[in-house]
DNA sequence: TATTAGCACTCGAAAGGCAAGAGTGCCAAC
DNA sequence: GTTGGCACTCTTGCCTTTCGAGTGCTAATA
């Protein structure tokens, strides 16, 4: 295998297998190019050609009369240079964009349904990811029902507002209420969740004169909430599309990826969540570039948006590593840049335009040294 | 196949021909059944034996020289009458109680974890639904934030909280919001979402002197949150479970069921929602008795729960016909009496009781006229 | 020197054939 | 009614053969 620049005939070569063996599945042989008439020679030029490619690395042969396949190496090849970046057509931005702001409209949860829709849209597994945030509280009311019943309501950092109905078996005084909710405001707000400390909730609970315990139930919503707004929280939907592709059809193998990803395994290397692509970046992960055992001969595809409050979301996408990464990658960007262009803080494009493309990823050499 | 009364020995053999298909996925022989104890007589009487419960339409052969295999009415009978009712064990109950216990102090979504602990417990796909209700609500509050901002409150008269927040483009003052809540206090409460009318909203507006349609984004509010808790939900998990099963081991086959399920399809018969098994019933559905063409091979098995507020909601169970009902019957049993006390209205069992189970579904022979 | 045609070779996939084994149905004996 | 025995059937697994796609190499050609 050695190292040598590689000729512009070989790209398009290069380029040809990787794009027929995305659409068949099958090993593909000299003959095959020669005919698509991307190259004006014969099919024994192509195989010279080819054996050269092998040679480099970045095709490889399942046996010895077989065609060609790519490599890691290939597909990260024509990520990097060859694939044409592919623009949606008309109907198909509008499509999305339309189902897009249906999904918006629904009460239902964001983040799942753009994970369903991602995996609608492209015909493989997706995934979403809220971003790692730091929510605190900004403001803190309580709503006095009956004697037994108040409401507690809290508006986040993130301007989100989380609500419960607190039943008690006692009976409170309105007065003890508003009580509460002045020391909670004056107390509570701003602070992350480890900051509310029993020492915090003691004082808290003497202050308001409380022998209830009123004060505990209040403070521990308080911290189940902070907590939960500070997970990040991922929703994968379409794993049984899975099924679809010819590589999965050994049950054994669909079910280990099917339930490493139900299982909320990791897909971006642990540290690097908040360090996905930047906006308008697509980020390539190919077969053994994943970290995870169980994504080794599988490939992801992330796109990242805009949250709002300063913060990014992810949405991606897994699937064999013969994967359209141009399709993929060309929708998921559009998907994102929408989203980012409604959730997201305002500096996004204008609706309708193309973003451009930037992938991001690995120098295809440096598996080779 | 005639009809005739089916004898002590042939329930035996039969119970013998499901438990051992349904433990090996293998077309069971005489020899077998032989050597299992169960009888005392010879590989030869069970044969005869075997040849009339075919006859009967309770089992059937592959082929010629095969072992036999139930049918759908062999699985009924033996649902019906011959299971054993299968008690869990204490350590069986007492790590659901605790499950359980930790997935309903999750802030999360109850339903969806639920249905997620019911496909862990018995490896097959799992779905929750919530029931059917008619919520309207009970009280309504308005939180001034800011000149540009309040937020909404609604209680609903199933006792949860839904709040909104909401950010406006031009300044209202707080004397406006108030005058708001109040009317709509008083107009809106105790009603369903269709009868939030345009003629309501329009004179509330008027009577609030509302020129910034603040009115109309509160009633928006109103009606989707009225509408969503009155949709039921569905939720489905563990759908890749299917594939542990060898009668899935096709992925045509996997691949169409999955999709069913994950599409939101119907389990029960319309209409049926909210005629499924009652408290402490366990409804089964064994192959070509679901409706759903996809389930026509496939088994169901359905809990409903106390939901509270008068309300029942489901979980239930997929899975193909060679299921092992017993087991899962006693674990969704367990698991909706479980739900039922913790979510119910309160008459429910005491917590370790073993409620008795009964399994309801179609008569044995009504399939064979 | 780069390209091409031709050809022998390789290897997997598909098709056919054979033996083994599991299970049945039936008969005759108990 | 039950049982042992036996011939029969049909699947499964295995082996062999065939077929064909695709290769690598060589020699001829531009």
């Amino acid at each position: 295998m050695e190292k040598m620049a590689i000729s512009e005939r070989k790209k398009k070569i290069l380029a040809a297998v990787v794009e027929e063996y995305i659409r068949t599945a099958e090993p593909v042989g000299s003959k095959a190019i020669a005919q698509s008439g991307a190259l004006n020679c014969s099919s024994a030029t192509i195989r010279n050609e080819l054996a050269e490619l092998v040679n480099m690395g970045y095709l490889e042969q399942p046996h010895t009369s077989a065609g060609r396949v790519p490599t890691p190496m290939g597909y990260r090849m024509y990520v990097n240079e060859l694939m044409e970046r592919q623009k949606l057509s008309l109907e198909e931005t509008e499509d999305i964009n339309r189902r897009l702001n249906q999904k918006l409209q629904e009460l239902d949860d964001t983040i799942s349904g753009v994970s369903r829709l991602a995996s609608q849209l492209t015909d493989y597994p997706a995934l979403a990811l809220t971003a790692q945030v730091s929510a605190t509280i900004k403001r803190f009311d309580l709503i006095y029902v009956d004697a037994n019943t108040f409401i507690i309501v809290l508006m986040l950092s993130t301007n989100s507002v989380k609500s419960k109905l607190v039943h008690l078996p006692l009976s409170v005084d309105e007065n003890m209420v508003r009580r509460l909710a002045s020391l909670f405001n004056a107390g509570f707000t701003g602070i992350t969740a480890d900051q509310v400390t029993p020492l915090l909730i003691h004082s808290t609970e003497r202050a308001a004169d409380d022998t209830m315990g009123l004060t505990s139930v209040v403070a521990a919503f308080v911290i189940e909430t902070l907590t939960e707004a500070n997970t990040p929280t991922a929703f994968i939907s379409g794993e049984n599309r899975l099924l679809n592709q010819p590589e999965f059809k050994d049950p054994e193998k669909a079910h280990k990826l099917m339930s490493y990803l139900s299982g909320g395994g990791y897909i971006l290397p642990p540290g690097e969540e908040g360090a996905g692509p930047g906006a308008d970046e697509i980020r390539v992960l190919i077969g053994p570039e994943n970290v995870a055992e169980e994504l080794k001969d599988s490939s992801v595809v992330i796109a990242s948006y805009d949250a709002g409050d300063n913060t990014r979301g992810l949405i991606g996408v897994v699937g064999p590593t013969r994967m359209d990464y141009s399709a993929v990658a060309a929708k998921l960007s559009f998907l994102a840049a929408g989203l980012s262009r409604r959730l997201g803080s305002g500096e996004a494009p204008p609706e309708g335009m193309h973003n451009k493309l930037i992938i991001k990823g690995d120098d295809p050499n440096e598996h080779r040294g």
